[in-house]
DNA sequence: CTGAAAGCGCTTACAG
DNA sequence: CTGAAAGCGCTTACAG
């Protein structure tokens, strides 16, 4: 019986052994080198196609001292935003002729550290990092060093010097959520919460800005308790739904963090006997595929991950191309995205005041 | 300005010279031998620290002759079947101390061919792969050669010779189908389609046997209306819906070959004029999150995607073990969730005979 | 147009 | 306990 351990790998010496010519010979012909005489071309392209030959391109990256591997250390799979997002940057960096070697924090700074050490010793050409919460930009610029260029997606990193010399994808954060309240004022409503998320995260504050600027504009300050914290989960969120009735005067409508926390602002309305699109209006942020099948369906900011994730693929490997260009920051426009009820009119509303 | 390319890779040597050793001492020290001198490993790590040195694995498996690489190729990460999956085959993966070499094929033959063909490059230790629709077995095992275990997950491959070389995990489909099935029975249906899926897949084909069993239990032969294949997608299964209702006698229920397929049967149902739960009993399969908040909330099948990641990991690695035992196949159980309403008595339903 | 030689960063017998 | 030497599979000047 044939195992796998019967054979052994075959070589760019099997090769030129086989045909007769140098290694370096055989070298030239895998890399198209015009060098080559067509005749001895054929010959030796016959004879790897005859021993089924495999490049190995880790020992001709070592030589060569390049890396054709880009890591992406992402919070978790198991997120749809991410899980799009990694889609997106899998599809470029294929494109490329790059390899997408995977990371996963789960949001921990510790297993953060771990798994970027863990990836550098395989030499990535770059990474595309979306730091885990609460992450140090000065600890994670001393691990990573300055070999290897990082394209920072998502969140900004805190490091106590103010230089910025990471390339930054970020999302209009600040816009998505004006635009998104916005469209809540326009349907008449006067008192928006805005609902979840940690405020320590810079996507948070951003979108909180957005969220006073927008009720700003209108001429109304928001009230503390209309700003209600929570981890940006579906279960979590549903833990927090009554902070938002504790005190009058009460929202009747709120801008979500995300649509995992709008999803469970929704089912924590129904455990309070209120219906969301039809006694409270909800917004979400992102997109999600279940914001289609929710009930209601969602009105939500599209953020659209999988083009995002293209575009951090791009931007890395604009950055490989040209190491010493100055860091870029770029911005990534989205778009509310209006949909059935979730953002019902205030006339309905029990006790609202126009 | 400091940048990127003023800084070369600080090696083996580096340290060695830096601490008066040879770079075999440096290597041992890294390894954690016992044969290095307490005074010298503590003198060679503070050199190691100072110097920033970090490990290449790269260098270091191509002399040993090993890879710390496992290839994970799979239909699409925006499938959340996928994205759980691989999330949990990356968590087993790192946490044995592999890195993930991500592929997809987004379902395309061609695609899987050129992707492997790029992954195997890399020289990777094992493949966990979920083949596309169509794959050729004979193809694969010649592109993919017999020194690199793989571990075909989910779909069996079509092979002309008979032999089983590959170690394969798969899901219980057939008894997943025949749950749905017996659920729907016992709520009083008799009339029941199977929805979705094609019928060369050998997922949809074993999930159709169960479906048939149960139904062959219960005295009933399927009419052949009640059989409507469509891709798996949302999209595809909302435009197939009215198929089932083209001939009588039109079924009162569906079992789905999975969840987006039932999403989308809902989504068709609506566009009838017909509710999913109340006037039509749906049943899924997978156990998406989007189960969870549809409206109705789905009844569906869980497979645990993740669990199944984690377990592809740890039969892969078993097999890097042992390359020498003999074929595994590995059967992963499925549990019936049983939610609110999408599966809707029979009494309620309009000409229903019971 | 082709080959001999050196070297990428590491490890592994083999001496001492 | 430590070092000199060879070698993993490739590429790159350098001769010829």
């Amino acid at each position: 019986m044939m195992t796998s351990a019967d054979h052994r790998r075959i070589t760019l010496a099997d090769v030129a052994l086989g045909c007769g010519v140098s290694r370096a010979t055989v070298s030239l012909v895998l890399r198209g080198s015009p060098l080559v005489h067509a005749e001895t071309r054929a010959r030796v392209e016959a004879e790897l196609k005859r021993q089924g030959y495999v490049y190995n391109r880790g020992a001709a990256n070592l030589r060569r001292k390049v890396s054709s591997g880009v890591a992406l250390v992402i919070n978790d799979l198991s997120n749809p935003f991410f899980a799009e997002f990694a889609a997106g940057v899998d599809e470029a960096l294929a494109t490329a002729g790059y390899v997408t070697l995977l990371g996963s924090t789960g949001e921990s700074v510790e297993r953060q550290r771990a798994v970027l050490a863990s990836l550098l010793e395989h030499d990535p050409a770059g990474i595309i990092l979306s730091p885990a919460e609460g992450s140090d930009g000065e600890q994670l610029r001393s691990l990573i060093g300055a070999r290897t260029p990082v394209l920072v997606f998502n969140r900004e990193l805190q490091a106590r010097t103010g230089d910025a010399s990471w390339d930054f994808l970020s999302l209009d954060n600040v816009r998505g959520a004006q635009l998104a309240t916005g469209h809540l004022l326009e349907r008449g409503h006067r008192r928006i919460a805005f609902f979840g998320g940690h405020r320590d995260s810079s996507s948070c504050r951003q979108r909180r800005e957005g969220y006073r600027a927008a009720l700003s504009e209108a001429g109304i300050t928001p009230e503390p308790q209309w700003l209600v914290e929570c981890a940006p989960t579906r279960l979590e969120a549903a833990r927090q739904v009554s902070a938002l009735f504790v005190r009058d005067p009460a929202p009747t409508a709120a801008v979500c963090y995300n649509d995992a926390v709008a999803l469970g602002l929704m089912a924590g309305l129904a455990a309070l006997g209120r219906r969301a699109g039809q006694d409270f209006a909800v917004v979400g942020f992102d997109d999600i595929p279940e914001a289609t099948v929710s009930a209601p369906p969602l009105t939500t900011v599209a953020v659209d991950p999988r083009a995002r994730g293209r575009q951090a693929a791009e931007l890395i490997l604009q950055r490989l191309r040209d190491p010493d260009a100055a860091p870029h920051r770029t911005v990534a426009t989205v778009q509310l995205h209006v949909r059935a009820s979730s953002d019902v009119l205030p006339a309905s509303l029990p006790g609202a005041t126009p």
